[in-house]
DNA sequence: AATTATCTTGACTATTTGGTCAGGTTTAAC
DNA sequence: GTTAAACCTGACCAAATAGTCAAGATAATT
């Protein structure tokens, strides 16, 4: 399911009608597919049109540019990305709190692997669109949180690792289930992973860094 | 430095002259370069023949279409990244195996850069030219190298984790560095890494890795 | 030196693609 | 019901792009 089904499209703009909502939400979501499949350069308006089910010049209607329509997709998506750390603070169980941050971040790569490799591509090509959420908005975040983990760590509740690259490698593991899942299911020998694989995953990653940070049972 | 410096150019075809030897391989590190800043779809060869110093013409002279070149590329590309995992075998010493495989991935990622994003790239959107070699050579590889490693934690020289997570795990955070720079250097607050940063990374890395696997000293 | 094979490249083409637009249709407001 | 705003879309266009080609230049071979 795609990130867009879950969001009101493109809070900038008033809602003029429940015709634009409609239009606007199938257009996103079509978008969001076609981005993840064939990247922004890859992807052409008139693949988005035909996946959302609408003429190309009704798309050019809505989002004058690709560019746009693009930027409106990665906007959905980034809203996603900020949110789940709110478990990392200072007075909260370390481990309680890792664990629930990396399941989270494994549920959002099974959910939505589309939103996961378009936000990728965008920040495999230099994230030209994104750049300035990730310098103020992701980075701030990162900054409390790192900081709650150093608390954590001076208190001897927390293995002395880097909190930084900590989630440097957090991020990297949950999204390459969504992101390298062609190379995933090519050494598993699977068409796709089962739920049931999933679990298995996200266990394995668990434990990985619990372990990692010294929070294991 | 891309990889391509370092290999002779597309063995399939008998190197007829020194001439083909060194436009190839300026084509071939002219390809991996813009195939990295911009994926298949967004490269031109246009671009690649300027990157290259050659007149585009010229680069369909040795590579009849855009996908041949991508795929040369590739090629030289998926040599490298088969290596590299030597030291994990029986009767090694676990540590110093994993140890070894982590720094030298990471030096990958510092040295490679360009093919480390060209082969991210070709993963995130299907795989569709190498995963041939996915299911096949490398699969082989890791059901190879996960055997030992179920070796080691048999006899007590390992934790339990999932041998095969952790090899997605460690390919993931190692690229991450290469692939996801962008992001990195936005959260950092730095332009690029340093080898200073570089070393630290690895380092914590290597912490990370070794403690997950219970190998910590 | 002659001959052949390899290489070089400006000019060209067919196709794809992002985006426009004018004129018609539907929806909402009163 | 009338009017205005919002919506729809087939047809069109300019630009970009992968790939071709033919004629000339260079290198290799004898």
């Amino acid at each position: 399911m795609p990130v867009t089904a879950c969001l009101a499209p493109s809070s900038a703009q008033p809602a003029r009608g429940r015709v634009r909502v409609r239009n606007q939400t199938a257009l996103l979501r079509g978008a969001e597919r076609v981005f993840a499949r064939a990247g922004f350069a890859g992807a052409t308006v008139a693949d988005i049109a035909t996946e959302a089910g609408v003429p190309k010049a009704n798309l050019h209607y809505y989002y004058r540019t690709k560019r746009d329509l693009y930027r409106a997709v990665l906007t959905n998506i980034l809203a996603l990305w900020l949110t789940q750390t709110d478990g990392i603070v200072a007075d909260a169980d370390p481990r309680a709190a890792l664990e629930h941050y990396i399941r989270a971040k494994m549920r959002f790569s099974r959910e939505y692997p589309e939103a996961s490799r378009v936000f990728a591509n965008e920040v495999l090509h230099g994230a030209t669109e994104i750049g300035g959420f990730l310098s103020t908005d992701l980075r701030t975040l990162v900054a409390a949180k790192t900081q709650v983990m150093r608390g954590w760590i001076k208190n001897g509740k927390m293995a002395a690792i880097d909190p930084q690259h900590l989630f440097f490698a957090i991020w990297a593991t949950t999204q390459t289930y969504a992101d390298f899942a062609a190379q995933i299911a090519a050494v598993t020998g699977s068409d796709a992973l089962s739920d049931r694989d999933y679990a298995h995953a996200t266990d394995a990653v668990v434990a990985m860094f619990l372990r990692a940070a010294g929070l294991a049972r």
